[in-house]
RNA sequence: GGGCCUGUAGCUCAGCUGGUUAGAGCACACGCUUGAUAAGCGUGGGGUCGGUAGUUCGAAUCUACCCAGGCCCA
């Protein structure tokens, strides 16, 4: 009879010895933390059954199976019970701070795979840091305003929008949003990440609203907020302007027409222009005059020509054409000559287009100019190379404008028509101009060709009538006024941006990007509160008028500028600075939500109690350098004259597994909530982690596999570590250091190392490098040579025996090591893995610090050694396969070794020659000197002898034969001696 | 078309400022183990370093061009 006591009350995840009394806890119950169960006693009869029961196997509640998709929702309803942030923000309480401020998703939708990786990215981020120390808060916010959610709303009305007011319309867009944002948080949750999801921030809460009117009277205190024109998409039919995304595209007829613009001065240009571009001569000087032919679709625009457009590097021909010169680019020569019907066979002098810059053309209808001006835009597809340009009728036409400070000229009313002042067309709706503006032209012997011409045009996608361009009233702010442009380059160079790259391409876009218009024409957002004079028209934007809207918005929101009397936005004595009227009308314009995003960092960290401006990392796609980076340095240089930021990080975009663009049309999507149904959502963070989120990633099939393969490969080695601890108790079972076996102190050596490298990676944002040193330690050092050489021991030794409690506290120092490390990615699996350690240790494993003392285990030289060891255990593992493959021997503990070995090697070797066995897991192992002189390590290998211990299976000289110890090696019969625990 | 970026084994990544037969893990094949077992260990095969042309004694690593792909513009 034998009789063992237990230990703690976990359950061994095997099947029971065949008497054993109850089980104190149900199989794959975990015991709750720090607390033991009485012994038991088992006896059972028969010894010689199965000396298997008599070794210390691991055991463990760590399932090998995950189940992520059950342990991960209830960890995070745990964590939402028991306020985790709450408590870590306790816990961080006057630490160095470190913010990461959230790029606010848009409230619109599910979420999709890149909306994860970034959500993922962020809190890798944030749980890292705030486990290097750093009090690191993380606020999700979200983007609520804006034109798709009006949409949305406007669709699912339908004809019930007729009736409502435009409070209640924005009342409905604010209710999508909601909705949306609950359905993004739930979401976001489920992927481990862990924030202050229940205070949020939203750009439409009263306070947001509030700050985002008060960053703009920053802008205007300053000077930096004019009125100007801009073109925008605009049905004449609806009387209103349509974004891009509200205008649908289809085929229609317009006139297509070529029209003659004479030079003003074509003497001066032969002398100057032509001369300059070396191709002057006398024939050019023969011809009577010089013009140059345009191609238009729209002639009702041609009123509104102020400049033709060439393009710096074409090559243009002067023709000579019955006399007259005319000028085209060369390669359309022959195209034009079709169309008009005439020979542009004289070529008489070619030049670049460069040289037109500038040069003064005669308008066709009236008495006024039309100015040479450059474009890159301007193609040989189609037309004359030479564009008519309207700078109130076109993007491109209007960028030229504003180039070369032309006016923004659009005398057109709401309707489409034109305004008093038009010659000849006054009063005539632009679609009724177009026969007339042909007529009038070939009147004057300008029009060359007339012909119908069938193309794909932007039409209104309510009423389906053709758009135009438009130039509106629209409100901008100026790029260069208090140098915006300036000092926003400085904070680009004063900020780090991570990769280097993003710098120069933020750089880039700054330096040339046009004044910022933050006007739009739609409801669901933030009012302008500027008022036009009733009397003259004059717009009025005040920094009083600014803070008095926002002290509305701050009481009821932004919905008060459309219900709330205008008295209580219009402080008093407001007069008309250009007539002095006191009688105003509101702005109907809403801010670009660019804007909205952009003042997050002055509506949030100003605000928290635990933040503070600026945040020190802004994490998002690397499109975001056009978006919300951009738009927060520039509020941020408006608002402080510094950058939000002082660091950038971008991530690239998930791709499909070939490296393609996901879209619903090819159907290479990859749904995140599909991964998580199938995988979980470890798997998805596991991925985000180990991929080099810096350049565009791939995600699929095999991705996903080799991920869940990772996943497994920690999770089972994890698994043994703490199925080892069983029976330990670090508070009074700790071996100390001097004492502890050297293989032991080896792996905590690799272990420290590996730490210390995980933890630089964390703070260099190198996720990919944490996987591939994690992965290393965990596949290599610990799985296939620490845990496989160590198993011996820690199976069959006493299990109170020293050289047992040696092991176990290695392994406890690198589990709850390891279990902080990869804590920041795989958030549930450790928070799991970490109840089930042994010791006194937080609530959560996100409560605690990643290892540190370090230093304590590394020892180099002693790495060192070992590698020679390794190496040498690599090679009797070569002849081990060569006896294995002729039968020789089938399991390592089959076999004996023999090491020929001299010099330094050889000396290492004996030194180590009672531990050789255990190194090469094999029975016995020979050491023989070699010749004198002799190099390298030989290996050979033969049947063990003697015979085989029924415990530990070790082949030993000879085996006990004692009665209830027979057939057991003298090492087991020792192990034996002290009682067993189950 | 322009700006910025990427292209190393089936997959995810190393490979520093150019220098010996380009590495790791996973996957795959075969063997062992059955006391980590829907696990573990061992051995092995696998790459014209996107292509071409240069610079150099020598290039995955430098230069040019091309191809494929991405983000942002036009």
């Amino acid at each position: 009879m034998v009789s063992r006591t237990s230990g703690t009350c976990c359950a061994p995840d095997k099947p029971s010895p065949p008497d054993s009394p109850d089980q104190k806890c149900p199989p794959d119950e975990e015991c709750p933390p720090d607390q033991k169960c009485p012994p038991v006693t088992v006896q059972y009869r028969d010894v010689m059954a199965d000396w298997k029961d008599t070794c210390n196997l691991p055991r463990t509640a760590f399932s090998m199976k995950a189940n992520l998709q059950t342990t991960e929702p209830e960890t995070v309803a745990r964590w939402d019970e028991m306020d985790l942030y709450g408590q870590i923000r306790q816990a961080r309480k006057g630490a160095t701070k470190f913010l990461l401020h959230d790029g606010p998703p848009y409230a619109n939708g599910n979420i999709h795979i890149g909306h994860a990786l970034n959500k993922i990215l962020k809190d890798l981020v944030v749980k890292s840091h705030n486990m290097m120390g750093f009090d690191a808060p993380y606020v999700p916010g979200w983007d609520c305003h804006g034109l798709p959610i009006e949409l949305r709303v406007d669709r699912e009305l339908g004809p019930r929008k007729r009736q409502m007011s435009t409070a209640d319309f924005r009342r409905e867009c604010q209710a999508y949003a909601a909705k949306y944002l609950d359905i993004q948080r739930e979401e976001f949750k489920r992927l481990g990440v862990i924030g202050e999801w229940d205070q949020p921030y939203k750009t439409m809460n009263h306070p947001y609203q509030a700050a985002i009117v008060r960053a703009l009277g920053k802008f205007v205190e300053q000077g930096m907020v004019y009125k100007g024109k801009k073109p925008v998409h605009w049905c004449t039919h609806c009387r209103t302007a349509l974004a891009e995304a509200e205008v649908e595209y289809e085929p229609h007829t317009s006139p297509s027409i070529y029209v003659e613009f004479p030079l003003v001065d074509p003497d001066d240009w032969r002398a100057t222009a032509l001369a300059v571009a070396g191709s002057a001569d006398a024939k050019a000087s023969a011809l009577q005059s010089i013009s140059v032919l345009i191609w238009t679709t729209t002639p009702w625009t041609i009123p509104s020509n102020l400049a033709i457009a060439f393009h710096p590097e074409f090559e243009y021909g002067l023709y000579d054409v019955d006399g007259k010169g005319v000028i085209v680019a060369k390669d359309l020569a022959k195209a034009v000559s079709e169309k008009v019907g005439k020979s542009f066979d004289k070529l008489v002098a070619t030049f670049p287009g460069r040289v037109m810059e500038r040069v003064v053309f005669r308008h066709p209808l009236y008495a006024r100019d039309s100015l040479g001006v450059l474009g890159d835009y301007v193609t040989l597809e189609a037309g004359t190379g030479a564009v008519h340009t309207a700078p109130g009728h076109g993007a491109d036409d209007y960028h030229t404008g504003v180039k070369y400070g032309l006016e923004i000229y659009a005398p057109l009313d709401p309707g489409g028509h034109y305004n008093e002042s038009v010659e000849l067309f006054a009063g005539l709706k632009v679609w009724d101009a177009n026969p007339k503006v042909e007529a009038a032209l070939k009147e004057r012997g300008r029009l060359w060709s007339r012909e119908d011409f069938e193309h794909s045009y932007p039409h209104c996608w309510r009423c389906h009538h053709p758009v135009i361009f438009l130039a509106t009233a629209q409100w901008f702010i100026a790029m260069d006024a208090q140098h915006l442009r300036e000092k926003a380059l400085k904070a680009i160079n004063d900020t780090r941006w991570i990769p280097s790259w993003g710098q120069a391409r933020i750089e880039g876009m700054i330096a040339n990007r046009p004044d910022w218009c933050i006007s739009r024409q739609r409801v669901w957002g933030v009012p302008i509160p500027a008022m036009d004079c009733v009397k003259c028209g004059q717009a009025v934007l005040t920094k009083a008028m600014v803070d008095q809207a926002a002290a509305v918005f701050d009481l009821y929101g932004a919905d008060a500028w459309y219900e709330r009397p205008i008295a209580e936005f219009v402080p008093a004595g407001l007069a008309c600075a250009e007539c002095g009227g006191s009688e105003f009308e509101r702005e109907s314009n809403i801010l670009d939500v660019w804007f909205d995003s952009g003042s997050s960092h002055e509506a949030v960290l100003p605000f928290r109690a635990d933040h503070r401006w600026p945040a020190d990392i802004y994490l998002e796609g690397s499109d975001q350098h056009r978006g919300w980076f951009h738009s927060s340095l520039l509020v941020g240089v408006g608002t402080r004259g510094r950058a939000p930021f002082n660091q950038v990080l971008t991530h690239g975009f998930v791709m499909d597994d070939q490296g393609r663009k996901m879209s619903k049309s090819l159907g290479n999507t990859v749904a995140p909530q599909d991964i998580i149904k199938q995988s979980g959502a470890e798997i998805l963070r596991l991925w985000a982690s180990m991929v080099d989120y810096r350049e565009d990633i791939r995600v699929g099939k095999e991705v996903l596999a080799r991920t869940v393969e990772a996943y497994r490969k920690i999770r089972n080695v994890i698994r043994v570590l703490v199925a080892n601890l069983y029976d330990f108790d670090p508070k009074d079972e700790r071996v100390p250091k001097a004492r502890m076996q050297e293989i032991d102190r080896w792996a905590l050596a690799k272990f420290a190392d590996a730490a210390e490298r995980i933890v630089k990676a964390y703070d260099d944002y190198d996720y990919p490098g944490i996987f591939q040193v994690a992965s290393q330690l965990i596949t290599v050092d610990l799985s296939a040579f620490y845990i496989d050489v160590t198993k011996d021991r820690m199976y069959t030794f006493g299990a109170k025996s020293e050289a047992r409690r040696s092991g176990q506290t290695a392994m406890f120092i690198i589990v709850d090591g390891l279990a902080r490390l990869l804590a920041p990615i795989l958030s549930v699996t450790m928070d799991e893995l970490w109840r089930m350690l042994p010791g006194e240790r937080e609530a959560s494993v996100h409560m605690a610090l990643f290892p540190t003392d370090l230093a304590q285990w590394q020892d180099a030289a002693l790495v060192e050694r070992w590698a020679t060891l390794a190496a040498v255990r690599d090679q009797v593992n070569l002849q081990l396969e060569e006896k294995r493959k002729d039968k020789t021997i089938a399991a390592n503990l089959s076999a004996a070794a023999t090491v020929t070995a001299a010099g330094a090697s050889g000396a290492l070797l004996e030194d180590y020659r009672e531990f050789l066995p255990t190194l090469f897991g094999v029975s016995q192992v020979g050491i023989s000197a070699g010749a004198p002189g002799a190099e390298g390590v030989s290996v050979s290998v033969e049947r063990a002898a003697g015979t085989k211990c029924e415990r530990c299976w070790r082949y030993v000289p000879e085996v006990s034969a004692q009665p209830d110890r027979e057939g057991l090696c003298s090492r087991c019969v020792e192990a034996l001696a002290e009682p067993v625990s189950l």
